[in-house]
DNA sequence: CGTACTATTGATAGATATCAACGCTGGTGG
DNA sequence: CCACCAGCGTTGATATCTATCAATAGTACG
């Protein structure tokens, strides 16, 4: 299975046909290095951009040569359906990691009205997106620093386990200190001490750029996680 | 003319036969008194609600008590669209003045597929949503106090100005201070302190819930605004 | 082997929160 | 009509958090 439809299958369930045709849209790919720009705020929007491999984010430079970063775009995750109705991005997307992305002509998003059910499942992950960002106002707006960290990894350790990407552990995060600190908004000094903190507090590893979560529960409890802006389908009874 | 159309046209102009569905659409509302709930986190979604006249805003209170405003609904704005498709809601939407409010049955934005103008109105409306949502993450994470409030400010005008509430000189902001600081993350003190900095440096008026911009070019460029990420239809020709 | 990037540490400065108090205003009830 | 009260805006003093600056060490890589 794809790791779309693996994603989508966290909302409802996907008819066989509705799976094959995922799997067909999946095949044409391409890699980006590392670092590398998908599309420039300014830029026209062209196609749609699936993640299939690798973390992209959508970022911002400020006029002070800041950049902060506004998400992350884990496997599974699209940028922007439906960008194509206006005419620039208000914002890049760049590689955070080497990226295989798909080009989805929005041609083909547009011409969905005979799938009520994929639709229905890229709407949801259009609300969820929404909802992620509100979540990380809320985060970077009530939280200190450790908490915001903490907040991130509880919500990346769920969302990279809906698409399976998670081991018993944790899971790879291959990002720097320093990008870690464009996205709620820290120096990456302050980064450096906050993640020393929730190591002493045997939160959490991180080493090598693999994260290693040592009690989940706990660092939800933390950082105040309420997995529900998430809206991931009970998988309780999966197999 | 009604406030929705006029909020849409920002986007491109509709057909007079969509003029006429919006202007029916919008008969039926009903009044919300200030400080109420329209709906709470936790409820499952009925209908998608439109702000016909009056200042809402989406929060969530956290755990230590606090409140955090994530957006404001100024007329002409909805509720999500298609927000049915989640089971219940992660944040609650409240009055900040007396609104009048449109409830439409999600029913009727799922059949507008006859309506492909229209439809594509509601989809820039959501993608600008977004948008907003996007600029107040950076607006928090890298902005001081003062920069912050200005940059609120300056989208406002612009917003407000979309759907022809501003006068020369300004708009009506109706919220407190207290509420003003639950919006970018500050506290009351600091943003009392914040707006009597901008006072000074003759940038703004604010007396009695009304928000005099006295040189809107010169409080753009001090809080960084770049009006891009709002996809305002340029307006210069218009009658 | 040098170079660039990344992680780390210490010291200091600056921004913002918190606590406490006070005046103003509008409404309410005696 | 007046006293009282609650909510809002304001001010001062202090504490806390976070940024900034500077330096060092480890690491990957050509």
């Amino acid at each position: 299975m794809n790791l779309l439809t693996r994603k989508l299958e966290n909302f409802a369930p996907l008819g066989n046909d509705d799976k094959s045709f995922l799997d067909e849209l999946v095949r044409k790919n391409r890699m980006f290095e590392r670092g590398k720009d998908i599309i420039l705020e300014g830029d026209a929007p062209d196609n749609v951009h699936l993640i299939l491999d690798g973390f992209a984010c959508r970022y911002k430079l400020t006029s002070n040569g800041e950049r902060h970063i506004m998400a992350y775009l884990v496997p599974g995750d699209f940028r922007d359906l439906h960008i194509a109705i206006l005419k620039e991005m208000d914002h890049s997307v760049g590689t955070l990691s080497p990226c295989q992305v798909v080009d989805i002509p929005s041609s083909i998003i547009e011409n969905l009205t005979e799938r009520p059910g994929l639709m229905r499942a890229l709407w949801w992950a259009t609300l969820v997106d929404e909802a992620i960002l509100r979540e990380w106002l809320v985060n970077i707006a009530q939280r200190e620093a450790p908490q915001r960290l903490a907040h991130l990894f509880c919500e990346l350790l769920l969302r990279l386990n809906a698409v399976e990407l998670t081991t018993m552990e944790g899971f790879e995060l291959p990002i720097t200190q320093s990008e870690l600190a464009d996205t709620p908004g820290l120096s990456a000094v302050h980064v450096n001490r906050s993640l020393q903190m929730l190591r002493a507090d045997g939160l959490i590893e991180l080493k090598d750029r693999n994260l290693l979560i040592l009690d989940p529960h706990r660092l939800m409890e933390f950082s105040g996680f309420n997995p529900n802006y998430l809206h991931l389908f009970d998988r309780a009874g999966r197999h």
